[in-house]
DNA sequence: ACTCATGATATTTTT
DNA sequence: TATCATGAGT
């Protein structure tokens, strides 16, 4: 398909600052692949950088520029994501900063055990709870380019209060360890550019064409870093929507997009408004809406296409109502126009609302994709075998070094590890140092410090193995085996089924780890660590959001993770007060607009059919309370949606026969898989 | 060190 | 209402 007039001058557009303002589905990746493949006509490779926010992003932007350009011209050419990036040009030079370039990455967890020892030791008694909170203000200031000294707390708010203590601490701490945080990769690597000039220059050189999807999701910290990589040239690119900026709540600033023009005096700007997904009653819905937000880059999404089926408007009894109202559609649908499974997303504001409609599905026999909640390298068993990875890696990492101390179990209880630390701050060494001390018999008594001189000299053999370039993968799989892991999941699960997940996904981290070496040229320990780290698995990993996507099944996610997809056939629920917009948000005099960004995104996801549902009542947290329709519904005007009655549809027989197809071959592949 | 009871708490999560 | 984390008790 050829390009439209906006798209072509987006794409042949070459000096200087350039918008692109895209539309839900207005062919946005089409506009940056062919830009980036136009470019590479004139401008060496490994001076164009692509920017985005998700390592699928990425791999999909540079796939497609492969596909239009070839493997050859695009060789060089630098597709990454800014914590990608940015980890990139630390490696380099951290050292410009006081830490040593095989510094480690923190997960949030690992993040949140810090905050909680350092509460713990600064002001106990604290309730646990609190270090969540620190820990998110913590991030909140780093995002917002506040460092310990810049903190200024809100007067009268003790967790500000608290979080002005523990910053400076926190930071000292990672430091001490050798580790940085997901925020610091952008925050130091800015930090790098502001105080290391000829790093700086090095970079500006180079990259001099600088590329941005999903602009209206950058923070402060990524808008200041790409001012400084444009400051001499000025030829930065960036794509976005307004309309679709979720993520203010961690700090994107939709400012940054609406002020583009204003930040880069005579930029171009491109507006993307022919939409290539939705019907025109979808869209229409989708104007309806949004319009209702001030303070946007007025945009008219429009279609050559045909204005389609109803949006339907239904207002179910209750939670359960709803349920069954979805999946009745989901098997007229598919009698209908005989759908596949994975035509259908259920999209909602918190995840927490599957649930009604999991059970639902259940009943029926239709298979269901849960997409969110807790993420493979979440689990407490990968996280524990990563921890050995990492503490090889960087013994220096304390938090991930007591974590393992004593897991699996090695003797090495709460009271000695206590000691440890006490001696550590005694002594001012780090905690491995410590460990390492021939006279830690005299301070632990004999049989802990022979505890302790095991573990040591455990770690130390695989250091050794590994520093001489061992064979990563039967290496790891030595020391887990060495040191009983799989067992003491067996002892730990309540029942064989537990256990047995527990160990697939110990293996799942092998596998990881496995095809991770063969497609490296040079594995290390540090390579996989990085990768699994920034989130970024090129191959999926079982359970991972790209893998569920492609079973045939029903999708079940949050509106969050729903940006960027598409689906035939999409169920807005919860479309209440309370829902969406969400309670939080109106309680805390919260942003209306993003919720109303939100509930657009929603609607925009869908392709032929769109229904909008809520309930009249809605149990929560235990009562039953009456639920007031969303205000984004009265929003829209009536002439666009089609108002359902709460009955549900009479059930024709020839429909129920295909129910029972349905419901027949479910059981039959069930029978198949379960033989074995 | 493990189990059980109690109580607090309850958004969204690209890296 | 469900979940989780913590603390008392074994």
């Amino acid at each position: 398909m050829p390009l439209n007039p906006q798209q072509q001058q987006a794409v042949a557009h070459r000096q200087g600052a350039l918008l692109v303002l895209a539309g839900a589905g207005s062919g946005k990746t089409r506009v940056i692949t062919r830009r980036i493949a136009a470019l590479l006509r004139d401008v060496p490779a490994e001076q164009i950088v692509a920017l985005t926010f998700t390592n699928k992003a990425a791999r999909e932007m540079r796939e497609r520029v492969i596909d239009q350009v070839g493997r050859a011209a695009a060789k060089g050419l630098i597709v990454a994501t800014f914590h990608s990036l940015g980890v990139r040009i630390l490696r380099q030079h951290i050292d410009r900063l006081g830490y040593k370039t095989n510094f480690s990455i923190f997960a949030t967890g690992d993040q949140l055990r810090l905050v909680r020892d350092l509460l713990a030791r600064h002001q106990p008694g604290c309730s646990a709870s609190i270090a969540e909170q620190v820990l998110a203000r913590i991030g909140r200031a780093k995002n917002e380019l506040q460092r310990p000294a810049q903190f200024q707390p809100r007067i009268d708010d003790p967790v500000d209060a608290l979080t002005a203590q523990l910053y400076p601490r926190y930071q000292q701490a990672l430091k001490a360890c050798n580790v940085i945080d997901f925020d610091d990769i952008l925050l130091l690597t800015l930090q790098l550019f502001e105080q290391a000039a000829d790093v700086a220059r090095h970079y500006r050189q180079q990259l001099r064409y600088v590329l941005v999807d999903e602009y209206q999701d950058t923070n402060a910290v990524q808008y200041r870093l790409l001012r400084e990589l444009c400051a001499e040239h000025g030829n930065l690119c960036v794509v976005g929507d307004d309309d679709q900026s979720i993520y203010g709540w961690r700090g994107a600033v939709a400012g940054n997009i609406l002020d583009f023009g204003r930040d880069f005096p005579g930029a171009c700007i491109i507006k993307l408004e022919q939409n290539y997904r939705s019907s025109g009653r979808i869209l229409a819905v989708a104007n309806a809406l949004i319009r209702h937000n001030p303070d946007r880059h007025d945009k008219r999404l429009w279609s050559a296409g045909a204005p389609g089926a109803p949006v339907v408007y239904r207002l179910c009894d209750d939670g359960e109502d709803e349920a069954m109202a979805v999946v009745e559609t989901i098997h007229q649908e598919r009698y209908a126009r005989q759908r596949a499974y994975r035509d259908f997303a259920i999209l909602y504001r918190t995840n927490g609302q599957s649930r009604a409609f999991e059970e639902q599905l259940r009943y029926e026999n239709i298979p269901y994709v849960l997409i969110g909640g807790q993420q493979f390298f979440d689990r407490k068993e990968v996280r524990d075998a990563l921890a050995y990875f990492k503490v090889l890696a960087n013994p220096l990492d304390e938090i991930n070094l007591l974590r393992i101390l004593n897991y699996p179990r090695r003797g090495i209880g709460e009271q000695s590890a206590e000691k440890l630390i006490a001696l550590s701050l005694e002594w001012q060494q780090s905690l491995w140092q410590v460990l390492q001390r021939p006279d830690l018999p005299d301070h632990l008594g004999d049989k802990v410090a022979q505890a302790v001189h095991d573990f040591v000299s455990l770690l130390q053999r695989y250091r050794r193995l590994l520093g001489r370039g061992g064979q990563l993968v039967p290496d790891a799989q030595a020391l887990f085996a060495e040191i009983g892991f799989e067992d003491e999941l067996c002892r730990q699960a309540e029942d064989p089924k537990q256990a047995r997940r527990r160990i697939d996904n110990l293996h799942e981290v092998f596998n990881a780890l496995s095809a991770y070496v063969e497609r490296e040229g040079v594995a290390t320990l540090e390579g996989f660590l990085e990768k699994v780290s920034l989130l970024d698995r090129d191959e999926p990993v079982r359970g991972s959001k790209e893998e569920k996507l492609k079973q045939d099944a029903v999708v079940l996610m949050s509106l969050h993770s729903s940006k960027g997809l598409e689906f035939p056939c999409v169920f807005l629920v919860g479309l209440e007060e309370g829902s969406l917009p969400h309670g939080k948000v109106l309680e805390e005099g919260g942003d209306v607009r993003e919720e109303r960004r939100l509930c657009y995104v929603g609607i925009t996801r869908a392709r032929e059919r769109l229904l909008l549902l809520g309930a009249a009542r809605r149990r929560r947290y235990g009562r039953l309370q009456p639920q007031v329709p969303s205000r984004f519904l009265a929003e829209i005007p009536p002439e666009l949606l089609e108002n359902q009655a709460a009955e549900p549809a009479p059930v024709d027989p020839q429909q129920q026969a295909v129910r029972a197809a349905d419901f027949f071959s479910r059981i039959q592949t069930l029978l198949k898989t379960d033989n074995g």
